[in-house]
DNA sequence: ATGCAAATGCAAATCATTATCATTTGGAGG
DNA sequence: CCTCCAAATGATAATGATTTGCATTTGCAT
């Protein structure tokens, strides 16, 4: 299987022993479509009958973050850290305050702002972490229909 | 003071009782020139002799922020909630990642790249919070002065 | 001045995460 | 294929950040 042999060549390559519970850690985050936390990687690893620790989930996204094979970030709405794959493509998370649900978009408005930036202040930028708050397009439909049924 | 008299006008307009608690953390948050943890507020408040409990620090901050006086931001590398005065300004964080230090900038280069988001996605964006991340121009300069030295 | 609901202090509890140590395991090397 | 050992894990305890429950205090309307 290609995804695992690939997850086995990111670990080897930075340094890391080829677990199972490393490996099926990679295997939650590569086929969630959007960011989890500890307790929700450790849910969804429980259902598919891996064996495994929840302080070990935290040890292991901890090491994997550090190495740069996934992304930690962190939502204000919640007191959680939350984990997505490093697929090196650079996103951001759109986040619906309805439903919660976080959307990745591929665009990025930075590089004008960047250089505005550290021409006014100096600032070397590394880096950014975008986080968007809305509604999605199927929540405001839902809210729509609601506001007609309350008529 | 003119300060205490808009907290007291803020408060009221909020539906809450102007405390002296209340007051002391608004004031500290002020002054401050970044967003703090509810830690640095509790020791900023003891050492300017206020007495309060840190349960307390917390619900009010959590209240405060609740009624959009302030705003509750978090940050990636800590595990701790931070927080700041509105303004009502619309800034963001750029964040030392030497030094830690946070720079509050206005500039803003959402416009059009909400329009374009919410043209192609359909999401409606309500707000969105940024960081940024780099090296500020002080630590550059401390940098640079290491690298000479170490030839 | 009074009374009452909101707010606070205090201590305990909860939640999210990390540390410690005994045991297991991945994989290099022979 | 076997051995050995350092890395990793399981299990539990501990820690740090935050929240909760309840008795008491306080802001403020009357």
């Amino acid at each position: 299987m290609s995804e695992t042999l690939s997850h086995k060549e990111a670990l080897q390559h930075s340094g890391l022993k080829n677990t199972k519970q490393r490996s099926a850690i990679l295997n939650i985050l590569e086929k969630a479509t959007q960011p989890l936390n500890a307790d929700q990687i450790y849910l969804a690893l429980v259902t598919e009958k891996v064996a495994i620790n929840l302080s070990t989930v935290y040890r292991v996204l901890n090491t994997l973050a550090e190495k740069e094979l996934i992304i930690k970030t962190s939502s204000v709405s919640d007191n959680k850290a939350l984990f997505e794959r490093n697929d090196f493509k650079h996103q951001h998370h759109l986040v619906c305050v309805e439903c919660k649900e976080i959307i990745l978009v591929d665009e990025c408005p930075f590089e004008e702002y960047e250089k505005k930036l550290n021409e006014k202040i100096g600032f070397t930028i590394l880096g950014h972490q975008l986080e968007i708050y809305g509604i999605c397009d199927k929540c405001q439909k839902r809210i729509e229909e609601e506001n007609k049924r309350s008529i």
